[in-house]
RNA sequence: CGGGGUGUAGCGCAGCCCGGUUAGCGCACCUGGUUUGGGACCAGGGGGUCGCAGGUUCGAAUCCUGCCACCCCGACCA
């Protein structure tokens, strides 16, 4: 096996695939189309999870719980909800296995088949809005504010680790409100929260957007996503949040007493981000030399490599060193420590570059004898000694920078491969080359359609910050208002 | 589900066409020693139902049939 990661201008895929696996963030299970999340991988995802998790709480959110299964009534009730999901559900029908006839195992026992079958969660919403019809009466339930963390099932033909999993883990957060208005703000809201953690947190500058009718979620009104730009030039969405109108609590007859004493229908919300956000982080700003991860995001922020020849040199240095990290921690900065002796500092290096820990420190002899430490920032691969006394506040701000300056540059390709096509010539040029492509269309999902099965690409989003642009549609000639965002889509 | 490819040690592969000792190689692993400021070296060692099930044969990793899994390209999708 050579040490290398394949090139990442090679063979994206490939990249993609040996560095999820290097960096020991997951693997294939031998479960189609599942994965294996490692801790390494498990520990960057509770760190979303607890940064998400807080900003739904502090938007007046509480987590509860509800049922992996559902039946398969339930599932039937909005019709578009139905469609969409209908084809890619995992579908339990027995509830018992027997020996086999010939011992050598366990067949399904045809006896225990069940009398209505249970869907195994693709989303929620069905199982969720019948327990609402119990909760909500009036007006004084609402807003009814209310996330759960789960795992579902969407059963893909083609799966890839993070970002298209046969199973996943997610969050859904499903909402209740008296009025239309509501509603709307609090689909905008989350939205404005999944944008906020995907460029302060992650790194990764976003497009907010609307989906325009064949890309929106089935038995939603209006869909809104952000969408991000992987450095292979195609398209990520990265979370969504669905306006659901009345539909869900129409199909689930969801009514409450308003203050005039009429029984209305309430206004629904649906919004989620799943482990596909691991695949994004990875694909927005790693290279050849493995990940890189935000310092907001990285489990280990800093990492301590002793240089040493023997037991009694390591036990000076990391003597020395331990009031830095526990002052380090101190300042809320988690430190790794590596003081294995068993292998030498280059493998380590190498290691954790491939690991993405954001700052690198090296403390050897020489260290020992200057005063100082040797600080490496894994963006830019840049090396420094510094002044041990200070390296405290120095590795603060280092982190800030990188934070920053790790966003700058995917925002900075972002803008670079964002381009306008004026015609269908050009854009099928530009598709080809990648990246986002802003042009104008005619509104029409025909249209769309012809575009997607012409140049496979797809359009990502109506873009909320759009400005009013009269124009011609570049496949039709058809007036349009304003230009949309095309590209290639994970 | 269509087209293509792969399946041999934990990982990456050779061997298969043309059947024949004990199935190899690199990395990883274990032991001992020397090393340690960018993926160390030497010596020794352990590890295999050759994807599964049948078949052909004196003899199958190798030939035949069926099945399964994974990867890539499509269709589907967060």
């Amino acid at each position: 096996m050579s040490k290398a990661i394949p090139k990442r201008s090679q063979d994206y895929s490939l990249w993609y695939n040996e560095l999820v696996k290097r960096a020991d963030l997951a693997e294939n299970s031998a479960v189609r189309g599942c994965m294996v999340i490692k801790p390494y991988g498990f520990a960057i995802w509770e760190k979303m999870q607890a940064v998400l998790d807080g900003m739904f709480k502090e938007t007046g959110h509480s987590n509860a719980y509800f049922p992996l299964f559902i039946p398969k009534s339930y599932l039937s009730k909005e019709a578009d909800h139905v469609e969409g999901f209908a084809k890619e559900c995992a579908v339990v029908t027995h509830y018992r296995l027997k020996n086999s006839e010939d011992n050598k195992g366990v067949v399904v026992d045809p006896e225990a088949k069940l009398e209505e079958e249970l869907i195994v969660r693709p989303t929620s919403e069905t199982v969720i809005w019948s327990t609402y019809k119990n909760w909500i009466q009036s007006y004084r339930d609402l807003p009814l504010l209310v996330n759960q963390w789960a795992n579902v099932v969407r059963w893909e033909m083609r799966t890839r680790v993070f970002l298209r999993t046969a199973e996943f883990l997610w969050q859904e957060g499903h909402t209740a409100h008296t009025t239309q208005g509501e509603a709307i703000a609090e689909t905008k809201q989350m939205l404005e929260v999944y944008a906020n953690f995907a460029e302060n947190y992650m790194a990764m500058p976003v497009v907010k957007g609307v989906k325009t009718e064949s890309e929106r979620f089935a038995g939603a009104v209006d869909t809104y996503c952000i969408e991000a730009l992987m450095q292979d030039g195609k398209a990520l969405q990265a979370g969504t949040s669905h306006f659901l109108g009345q539909n869900f609590a129409k199909a689930f007859d969801v009514k409450f007493a308003a203050q005039n004493g009429e029984l209305e229908y309430v206004w629904g919300t649906s919004w989620g981000v799943s482990t596909r956000l691991m695949g994004a982080l990875i694909m927005a700003h790693s290279d050849d030399q493995g990940l890189v991860l935000p310092p907001m995001l990285a489990p280990i922020q800093v990492v301590i490599v002793p240089i040493f020849k023997g037991e009694e040199q390591l036990k000076e240095i990391v003597d020395h060193v331990q009031p830095y990290i526990d002052e380090l921690k101190k300042a809320g900065i988690s430190v790794k420590l590596d003081d294995r002796d068993t292998l030498r500092p280059g493998f380590k290096f190498a290691e954790w570059e491939l690991k993405g820990v954001p700052v690198r420190l090296a403390f050897g002899p020489r260290d020992l004898q200057n005063k100082t430490v040797e600080v490496a920032r894994r963006d830019t691969s840049e090396k420094q000694v510094v002044d041990v006394d200070k390296v405290v506040e120095h590795i603060k701000a280092l982190l800030e920078d990188i934070q920053q300056s790790i966003y700058k540059k995917a925002l900075q390709f972002r803008e670079e491969n964002t381009r306008k096509a004026e015609s269908y010539e050009e854009f099928k040029k530009l598709i080809e080359e990648g990246g986002f492509v802003l042009a104008h269309w005619d509104g029409t999902s025909e249209t769309e359609d012809k575009i997607k099965n012409e140049t496979k690409a797809t359009i990502r989003c109506i873009p909320l910050n759009a400005e009013k642009e009269e124009g011609k549609c570049i496949y039709t000639g058809n007036p349009s208002s304003c230009r949309v965002l095309f590209a290639k889509a994970y």
